[in-house]
DNA sequence: GATCAAAGTAAGTAGATACTCACTTTTATG
DNA sequence: CATAAAAGTGAGTATCTACTTACTTTGATC
């Protein structure tokens, strides 16, 4: 009689145990959550988080694959529902900032893993998830230009880089100043310049010289 | 008659504790480096260390202090030797690719420190450190705004955050590339966007129609 | 309703890590 | 050159963490 909880599938408690990862590392360092941490805000013991995953490094990887397939989906319905690339672009860019403010934890979480120094399935992944990442840029971006929209001389790996960099400088902002309605904010003045410099070519020295 | 290793003044060691902490961050996690790996780096017993520093986080102090003076010292020097606005701007940003290059450890150490929960000496600095490149930069941009060499609406603290954001990109992708010469060529070709972004102002949807 | 595998508990274990301490070696100084 | 402080050693300790194990509870199935 020591306890009346209800036992779950395994599936589910796996489920459980990937969102309680996500939830801690909205508030703590990735690096610092303990198998006791992820099995205590699923009310069970330690012990028993151990029946789901053979490893923390199992975990993990469940993690990575929840982030991936949940921003990547996101991403391609946004993107998908814009004619013009560069709206399409833009709503890529919009909507997974929506997705950082929404789960903050997600960037520290994959640059963790991404600096990991092994070579483990969770570091693998979160490499396989930038990569997939990159390449819907990539496509977009040369969708653009071969339409016109975009200067014709546009650097493409550059500019998906730039978009890529974009969203690291406001998680930065967002990991000084903790305020999500304000990364969203940014997020919309970064863009303005961002798409600036997609639009024009490289420029001479001086557009408006002082009169 | 156990060692005929020479005792430095704890002066020296201090600053070889923090060169080890900044050679053993280039090529593993930030979060793993023991006061164990430091000693060994030194060619100290771990017990030694704690004779010149009383607590790890004091080492993390002394990193932080190290690379802010290093890295402000260099965008200064580099800053201050162009006349012209921009071109300090651009001085700054490929003296800044080149001190990671040089130091790859400094931007996944200052993450960790500013993702730490509480609120450490360490991590106090690094944001210190942040806050004082970002007024450097919106002092150049301003200048260069005032000057007229860059767009009259053009938002400097986007212009800023994306600055620092353009940093962040060329760090991940060195972090998955591992290749210090690609990072140098890739900052050149996101340099140009970026320009591009800044000199011109937000333009209407549709700069040349397709034909 | 008996049965048995899946799920959970509680108390482990081994290994790692930051920090301490009693004692020895080196170096500076009168 | 005696001496005392600074620097270094080597063997601690307490704590934490991922993972294990012997045993108990739950729930689906016949």
């Amino acid at each position: 009689m020591t306890s009346r909880a209800k036992h779950l599938p395994s599936d589910e408690r796996r489920a459980e145990a990937v969102e309680a990862v996500v939830e801690l590392a909205a508030r703590s360092n990735p690096e610092e959550i303990t198998t006791s941490a992820i099995a205590a805000r699923m009310k069970l013991t330690q012990g028993a988080l151990f029946r789901h995953y053979p490893t923390k490094d199992a975990i993990w990887q469940g993690v990575m694959e929840w982030v991936s397939d949940r921003l990547l989906a996101r991403i391609d319905r946004l993107a998908g529902a814009e004619a013009d690339p560069l709206a399409a672009l833009q709503a890529m860019f919009l909507g997974h900032v929506d997705f950082i403010a929404e789960h903050p934890g997600v960037p520290r979480m994959m640059a963790g893993q991404l600096q990991n120094a092994g070579e483990t399935p969770a570091k693998r992944m979160a490499r396989t998830l930038v990569e997939n990442y990159g390449n819907r840029l990539r496509r977009i971006l040369a969708a653009a230009r071969a339409e016109g929209v975009l200067h014709p001389t546009l650097d493409i790996e550059a500019a998906a880089a730039l978009f890529l960099g974009m969203i690291q400088g406001l998680v930065m902002q967002h990991l000084i100043h903790g305020d999500s309605a304000r990364m969203r904010a940014d997020a919309a003045r970064v863009w303005t310049i961002y798409r600036a410099g997609l639009l024009a070519g490289p420029q001479a020295r001086e557009p408006s010289p002082v009169p």
